[in-house]
DNA sequence: CGCGGCACGAGGC
DNA sequence: GCCTCGTGCCGCG
């Protein structure tokens, strides 16, 4: 694995035809940032130096995990690897992030039943909020996250609701192809 | 500090 | 359906 300058802040993005330019932010201590796809590379180079000014573009970064994203994004049942830094979230966030790894691929959970299992009932809305800043789509699947009354819920990542109906969509297909 | 506002949800009416 | 409140957290003054 392709190690970032020494004590530096890295980002790399990622081409995926036709969905746009996923795009990812690596520092000392793993993953700091990653993104969904943006329409143009030049908007996810946007994405990532716009909140790390002296990150600095490294054209082989992770390239395993790379490899998890380009396939992922074909459509395949992948369960991302990746060292996450939870130095910029709150213990919450934390607790609810680690949790939601665990929802499998192509299955979803209420935003209840989330903070429920993170080990914080009641804190639905709280659950909430902690998806808005999710700093790691999709390797935490916050896309997997629906209302209790069975609506979607809501969906803040450039693409919109569409983006994460379009997840939904993708993995569900994927699980029924078998 | 307090207060309002959120990608929620349960409970009361 | 409409409150109201618990929950975590942030931005604003």
């Amino acid at each position: 694995m392709t190690e970032e300058p020494s004590g530096q802040i890295a980002y790399r993005v990622v081409r995926l035809k036709p969905h746009g330019a996923a795009w990812f932010v690596v520092g000392p201590r793993g993953l700091l940032r990653s993104g969904l796809p943006e329409p143009t590379v030049a908007a996810a180079r946007r994405k990532a130096t716009g909140e790390f000014p002296d990150a600095v573009e490294v054209a082989d970064l992770w390239p395993e995990f790379v490899r998890q994203l380009e396939d992922y994004f074909r459509g395949g049942r992948v369960t991302f690897k990746a060292r996450l830094d939870w130095s910029r979230v709150t213990p919450f966030q934390r607790d609810v992030y680690r949790r939601l790894r665990r929802v499998p691929f192509g299955r979803t959970i209420t935003y209840g039943a989330l903070a429920t299992a993170a080990g914080h009932p009641g804190a639905a809305r709280g659950v909430g909020m902690a998806m808005k800043r999710n700093p790691f789509p999709p390797v935490v699947p916050c896309h997997r996250v629906k209302e209790a009354g069975g609506g979607l819920g809501g969906f803040s990542a450039s693409g919109g609701i569409e983006q994460k109906k379009w997840l939904l969509a993708m993995e569900s297909q994927s699980v029924s192809r078998h």
